[in-house]
DNA sequence: TAGATTGTTAATCGATTAACAATC
DNA sequence: TAGATTGTTAATCGATTAACAATC
């Protein structure tokens, strides 16, 4: 089934509230206050996961809870390796619930000789140099891009050339890729100006 | 004028992209190429800047990438606290281009006494219990949020009390707060399903 | 002139919200 | 039973795409 990219983001943020919810049942008017949004969206998108609710009711936590892990996938693993070992990437490297959602971090490389061989929350950091090696050794279909603007689209074409699939790009940089590569975008400078440009209507002072 | 979230994201992704351009002109055929979209939208978010196109020639690059910044304000400027200095907190304190689209970090703050009043690319930690006296001495606008996700709600909370305006979350963690807060929610673990749930269509092998 | 490109309107598509019968 | 909640359809809203006249 296909499942549009902002369903998918609301059912996280669901898993998320379901996690602390210490009641056997949620009803979808719980779940829409909690996120300020329409109830019957609610519904509709829990309507993905073939899962059904009781009237008078509600869903039942533990059972929509593992539904969503089952349809989005959680327990399935993609091996990625994070590109720049400076501290973006070593945060992504420190951030252990990746793994809960099926993304794991195989390897870290750098071309700081300082950083090479070192280890980061147990990933090891190898030369950039043996890119072409690692992606192959461990598998992997995804490279998160943590390096300086300015060496993100040469890095990003060696992948692609490596035959990588995903490229998860925190640069603010737009890459040049054929189509063959699929580049999600982590738009830093994006969130905050969407974010803070509303001031004008809404809740300003 | 109320810009649309996506029109304000792309366009950050055309000034990323105007930034690296060397010629004088650049058509909306080109820009949607880069991003994989339709020409006619480049044309229509550029409408929203008020700025005029040559026929035969395009955009003349400096004076879009000038409106661009105008319309979208990089140089008025909030002021930030980071709460959390760990990795994730670290690297945000580090990403210097932050200052070139308005978001100044003021401070960071922990509760790790080994952190306290040590710096971070120039900023200092603070004591969290501090935290009152940051806002009102910095007059902090925004707070960053990257601590552990347990202590999310909590801060979160207290950000309310002393009247924050808005909290970016980069917690897994859904906060409750009221309606005088914007919450903007930096969700990873979204992004990355989104982007890797689709290989069933597209470009898989 | 011929042709490339803008600016803009109309058509399409998708997402959100409203409404309400069915259920327990 | 009365009332709360689901499941689902219809209505609305907004965003994207298609089309094309106007321009240089």
């Amino acid at each position: 089934m296909n499942i549009p990219d902002k369903v998918i983001n609301r059912l996280t943020l669901y898993h998320y509230i379901l996690e602390e919810y210490t009641n056997d049942f949620i009803s979808s008017t719980i779940l829409a206050n909690m996120l300020h949004i329409d109830n019957s969206q609610v519904r509709k998108d829990i309507k993905y996961l073939q899962n059904t609710g009781k009237c008078r009711v509600g869903y039942d936590v533990e059972v929509l809870k593992s539904s969503i892990e089952r349809t989005l996938g959680f327990q399935k693993n993609l091996n990625a390796v994070i590109i720049g070992a400076g501290n973006y990437g070593s945060a992504l490297a420190k951030y252990d619930s990746f793994n809960n959602y099926g993304l794991n971090i195989s390897a870290m490389l750098d071309n700081n000789p300082l950083k090479i061989n070192k280890t980061v929350n147990g990933k090891k950091i190898y030369d950039i140099n043996k890119l072409d090696d690692v992606i192959k050794d461990f598998d992997v279909k995804m490279a998160i891009l943590t390096v300086p603007k300015e060496e993100a689209q040469i890095i990003s074409s060696k992948l692609e050339d490596i035959g990588i699939k995903y490229i998860w790009n925190f640069t603010p940089c737009v890459l040049k890729v054929s189509n063959k590569v699929k580049v999600c975008n982590e738009n830093l400078i994006g969130s905050f100006l969407q974010f803070t440009r509303h001031n004008q209507e809404g809740i300003n002072e």
